[in-house]
RNA sequence: GGGCCCGUAGCUUAGCUUGGUGGAGCGCACGGCUGAUAACCGUGAGGUCCUGCGUUCGAAUCGCAGCGGGCCCA
């Protein structure tokens, strides 16, 4: 299988030392030269080939041409997730996927050509168009790969599934022939929404709503067979006066027929809900008036009323307007609602139910027809004020004002959408309803409300589905119909067509050239193609096996369907989590996933939405550029939990890029040591150093199972953030804080020291395992880590870090009660720092004993079980633990006379009282009160006093040099007494310490001995110094070393320093030799 | 206006299922460590747990109402 390798690093047989800094970006490009000259992907997908399947479904984004941050966090989970899988051995199906149809590219392609209406595009000639908007979703597609792969995203980018190649239309017409097979497709009169730029329906999901400024008009309407009588309506859209047919009242609302009087002293009758009179008499200007009469809505229904402009629309003289019925008026405005059937969808239902004719004299380009009279072709938004001065004209308006309010704009060109009645081609969903509702039940939902709440709340509220527009790049809707007898058939696939309308198989399946073809009718006729296309949602809804290249081949979907895993954005409740299912009933009868994880969206530092407008959006390759890929990743799956929203931050970034500079240098701490020593882990195995672990060393592999297993839990519940957490609180607390502390001086030793080899041991394991465990998180240093530890070392290792099995849990190796041992003792330690700053010694300077006071047995087999650890962490020269529940007996106490309970009681006594106290020791004091607490002490004149316990305040008292500092499971006491072995060793390790520093500045080689002169102006220092004179010279690797009180600092660097007062004169230079 | 989700230190967040004195990281100040060193550790300051009401001996946690934000719908 793994053929010629291309290596990642220079070819070697041994681990190697790395670069100083992390640099991702150069990590990252060879880790991606690598992948590719491998070809890395394929290899790792057919390693798995023939184990557990794995359908995965890539929701397609739209080909805009870039990507942006939640396009970017939605791959990198998918991609998380995917690789998690592989690594846990499943057979993986991943094309990528790409929506490519419809009007935003219409749109571009479009505006690229100067384009204003349809009649443009028709004379530039249909195929010339739909071939630019193909170049133009093509070259889109390209550039988006091109960022997706930056970021490490790993799918079939060869092979993706696009919704304009034949094989995916394919998919989307024997869907709808399902639909027609099952009577689930209906051609109807609805009303739609309708950009009349655009020339065609909308969806309500491509619909914007945006603040407007439109009229607002009171208007009356004259009621036949009653003088002077009106019933008044309200409306924003007086472009649809020309089209009314009725009016609805609400059937409970009680209305009041009201004489209403003027200023000029006319009067007259208005209808309108009883507890909007007075706002409508206000908008009206009305001076005066009285109530008539009052019923409800049921009285009114059936009255007939002249249409206010039957005179210049001519066919509204033929039609009959009366008061209906209907249950969603409101009490506002004027409580009656006018009701033109053509142009609202609720109008068109009061119409429907009602028998009303459905009237609209408006054409697709929003401009009046023949049927609109007088204001034939003009356009309905200039005939909004002509048909208010014609109204005014007839004395029919009553109020003219503007109003401001949210109104529906197409997504595409912001034009102010309408309302039409046309004839649309609709899959009747809301007959399946509960059968969805069924389906949804069995999916797999993270989170849980996701499904049971969000998603099923949507489910319910189902409506049919309009899926034909009137547009050009799109799926052809493989609808035939006969000219003659109107018979329609749908066909299935390209085979079907061509056999249908004889014709050769290599027809391409879009407009223009699929209408052309025609098929023979059985009556004689011709069948021609309707001219719609699909709405754009349809093409996605097909996605999982139009991906399977369902239903030209057959045998991948019965392998593969349904998916396994999908996950998008919460906008996709109601998209294409919704149109798949939809799209899956109609076809299949059943869901076309099986589990599901919604994923939140990207918001800027204060949590608002990122876009253009606002000008704060974050663009991926920004951070990648700063931070690289791996750092984003990281980012984006630690900060938030999937589901939730992310609030884009560049200083959380920069924390977690940091967290990955410190598992780069936890990394290469150890290669110089490993190199050094021809460090090979093919012949140093773990049994064989088994005998040499430390107790440091089993910890640190137990808590490296257990990250292993966290890992694992929150990958089962898609809690990904979890598992990056659990990863770098590894990193950071235990390897970077901890352990690489602990082990440090076990990596200077010389020679083949068996403890040195098992530290080695133990963190190559660790560093491979760390390697896989953040492989499907930060798959660059993933692969650089393995291509050092592994690929450099062991030729038969698979080629990538990818293609490894995931870690098991070795439960041989784990050991709760040692991780909660070291808790203890992680605690006593920084409790230790504590109070060792209280008494002002620093760590170089050991204490003679450290003293702990547990408040639970544990901390005693704690401490004995990690004795040396905690010697050498607190630098203590001995450890005392003092038994639970019992003092400290060099603890004093400390006793002080409380003058606010002391001062009532005796007044004018209080001084001698405290007097007394005062000179009396508190164990003496302590032990009077201890059996009553009361206790009688005989003052200077000899009179007795009676004392209570809330008159002493007792304090501990420390001995000289002790301080002491909470831990969390008791106290902890360091001995800060010098001696003269202490003073030696602390002055000792401050020469050491400044030798060191001057050999870093110096750059020397770690191994490189040097020539030392330390003069050191104070003859008691220098005596102490010089008592651990061969160990300084151990320490700084000096071959030649002078120390004393007149000798004379020299060398290649030379440096004077203060160390405690005493000056010090230190000069060093390379040894010769 | 409706559904779902979110609101905890200046910033990012844990804790909320199952009520019992709110923990981290970043940043800030002070101290320490030192051949991982452009790294690291300790200490300190910093909290109306969005607001109000309720349940309870006890509420960040449970309930109701409201405010702010997000997605979707109207």
């Amino acid at each position: 299988m793994v053929a010629k390798q291309i290596p990642l690093t220079e070819t070697t047989d041994m681990i190697k030392e790395v670069a100083d800094q992390y640099n991702a970006n150069e990590i990252e490009k060879k880790v991606h030269e690598f992948w590719e000259d491998n070809d890395a992907y394929s290899k790792v997908r057919e390693h798995r080939i023939g184990a557990k399947k794995f359908f995965f479904v890539d929701g397609p984004p739209y080909t805009t041409g870039h990507i942006h941050l939640g396009t970017a966090w939605n791959k990198i989970i998918k991609d998380s997730i995917l690789r998690y899988r592989s690594m846990n051995d499943h057979d993986i199906l991943d094309r990528a996927g790409w929506d490519m149809h419809s009007l935003p590219i219409e749109v571009k392609v479009e505006e690229a050509l100067g384009f204003k209406s349809k009649k443009d595009i028709e004379a530039y000639g249909v195929g010339k168009f739909i071939e630019k908007c193909k170049e133009f979703a093509l070259t889109q597609k390209d550039d988006m790969t091109d960022q997706f792969r930056m970021l490490g995203v790993w799918l079939d980018w060869k092979d993706p599934y696009m919704t304009l190649r034949d094989e995916y239309i394919e998919a989307a017409w024997w869907t709808l022939k399902q639909a027609q097979d099952k009577d689930l497709l209906e051609r109807g009169e609805r009303v739609v929404n309708w950009c009349p730029r655009c020339e065609t329906a909308i969806a309500d999901s491509e619909v914007e709503y945006d603040d407007r400024t439109d009229p607002s008009i009171y208007i009356k309407f004259k009621l036949k067979g009653e003088d002077n009588t009106f019933i008044v309506i309200w409306t924003t859209t007086p472009w649809t006066i020309p089209s009314n047919i009725a009016v609805a009242v609400h059937p409970t609302f009680e209305y009041s027929k009201v004489q209403a009087v003027s200023s000029n002293g006319s009067s007259e009758t208005l209808i309108m809900a009883s507890e909007l009179v007075e706002h409508v008499l206000r908008k009206g200007r009305y001076t005066d008036y009285e109530i008539l009469d009052t019923m409800t809505g049921e009285d009114l229904a059936g009255i007939a009323y002249e249409h206010p402009l039957a005179d210049v629309v001519p066919e509204q003289a033929d039609i009959e307007h009366n008061v209906y019925l209907a249950d969603y008026v409101t009490a506002e405005n004027t409580g009656c609602v006018h009701i033109a059937p053509g142009h609202g969808m609720d109008d068109f239902e009061v119409g429907v139910k009602n028998g009303l004719p459905i009237f609209c004299p408006v054409g697709p380009n929003g401009s009046y027809t023949r049927q609109g009279g007088k204001y034939e072709g003009m356009n309905i938004r200039d005939a909004n004020s002509i048909v208010i001065d014609d109204l005014k004209e007839r004395g029919l308006l009553l109020e003219e004002s503007i109003i401001t309010h949210r109104y529906g704009h197409c997504w595409r060109c912001k034009t102010p959408i309408i309302y039409l009645a046309t004839k649309q081609w609709f899959i009747k969903i809301g007959e399946l309803k509960d059968d969805m509702l069924a389906e949804i039940k069995d999916v797999q939902w993270s989170p849980d409300w996701a499904g049971s709440a969000r998603f099923k709340d949507w489910v319910e509220g189902a409506r049919d589905w309009c899926i034909s527009r009137q547009r050009y790049w799109g799926i052809p809707i493989p609808v035939w119909q006969c000219d003659s007898c109107n018979t329609i058939d749908v066909i299935g696939t390209r085979e079907e067509l061509s056999e249908k309308a004889s014709i050769g198989s290599d027809i391409e399946l879009h407009r223009p050239f699929v209408d052309e073809v025609t098929i023979p009718c059985e009556c004689g006729g011709t069948m021609s193609r309707v001219e719609d296309v699909f709405d754009v949602w349809f093409d996605s809804a097909v996605a999982s096996w139009a991906t399977l290249r369902f239903p030209h081949t057959r045998e991948a979907f019965d392998e593969w369907w349904p998916a396994d895993f999908i996950t998008e954005g919460h906008d996709q409740t109601r998209g294409w989590f919704y149109s798949q299912l939809g799209a899956s009933m109609v076809a299949f009868g059943r869901a076309p996933y099986k589990s599901v994880l919604m994923h939140g969206f990207t918001l800027d530092g204060s949590g608002k939405k990122m876009s253009k407008s606002l000008g704060n959006v974050i663009q991926p390759h920004e951070v990648i550029a700063k931070y690289g890929a791996d750092t984003l990743r990281a980012y984006v799956l630690a900060s938030s939990a999937p589901w939730e929203d992310l609030k884009f931050n560049w200083d959380e970034i920069a924390t977690i890029h940091r967290t990955n500079n410190i598992l780069w240098n936890v990394y290469r701490f150890p290669l110089p040591y490993m190199a050094l020593d021809s460090f090979d882990p093919q012949e140093v195995s773990f049994e064989s150093i088994k005998d040499h672990l430390r107790q440091e060393d089993k910890w640190i592999l137990s808590r490296m199972q257990s990250v292993i297993h966290d890992v694992n839990t929150a990958m089962e519940q898609n809690t990904l953030h979890k598992a990056m957490r659990a990863i770098n609180d590894f990193v950071l607390e235990d390897l970077s804080r901890w352990y690489i502390q602990l082990i440090r001086p076990r990596t200077w030793t010389e020679a083949d020291d068996p403890d040195k080899l098992a530290v080695y041991r133990v963190l190559y394991d660790v560093f491979v395992n760390i390697a896989k465990v953040i492989a499907p998180f930060m798959p660059h240093m993933a692969e650089e880590m393995y291509q050092n530890l592994v690929g450099n070392v062991n030729d038969g290792a698979p080629l990538t870090v990818h293609m490894c099995d995931w870690p098991k849990v070795h439960e041989a190796l784990v050991d709760e009660e040692l991780e909660a041992h070291m808790i203890t003792v992680r605690s006593i330690v920084e409790s230790a720092s504590n109070a060792r700053q209280k008494v002002k010694r620093k760590l170089r300077w050991p204490v003679s004993r450290l003293v702990s006071l547990p408040q639970q047995e544990q901390v005693a087999s704690a401490v004995e079980n990690l004795r040396s650890v905690l010697m050498e962490q607190t630098n203590a020269k001995d450890i005392v633990v003092i038994g639970v529940d019992t003092s400290w007996d060099e603890l004093g106490i400390e006793a002080t006379p409380n003058p606010s309970t002391i001062g009532p009681v005796f007044k004018g006594d209080a001084g001698k009282v405290n007097k007394v106290l005062g000179s009396m020791s508190a164990i003496q004091i302590k032990e009077g009160l201890a059996e009553t607490g009361e206790m009688e002490i005989e003052l200077p004149d000899g009179e007795a006093a009676m004392i209570t316990a809330s008159m002493v305040n007792f304090q501990e008292t420390l001995p000289d040099m002790v301080a002491g500092a909470e831990f969390n499971n008791g106290m902890v006491y360091v001995d800060a007494t010098l001696s003269r072995e202490i003073e030696s060793e602390g002055f000792s390790r401050e020469v050491i310490r400044r030798i060191q520093d001057m050999r870093k500045e110096l750059n020397l080689e770690v191994d490189e001995n040097i020539v030392a002169h330390i003069r050191i102006d104070d003859e008691r220092v220098l005596d102490l110094v010089l008592d651990l004179e061969a160990i300084i010279a151990k320490e700084v690797r000096s071959s030649v070393q002078v120390i004393g009180y007149d000798v004379d600092a020299t060398g290649t660097l030379v440096k004077d320093w203060v160390v405690e007062g005493i000056d010090m004169h230190i000069g060093i230079s390379p040894a010769t030799t």
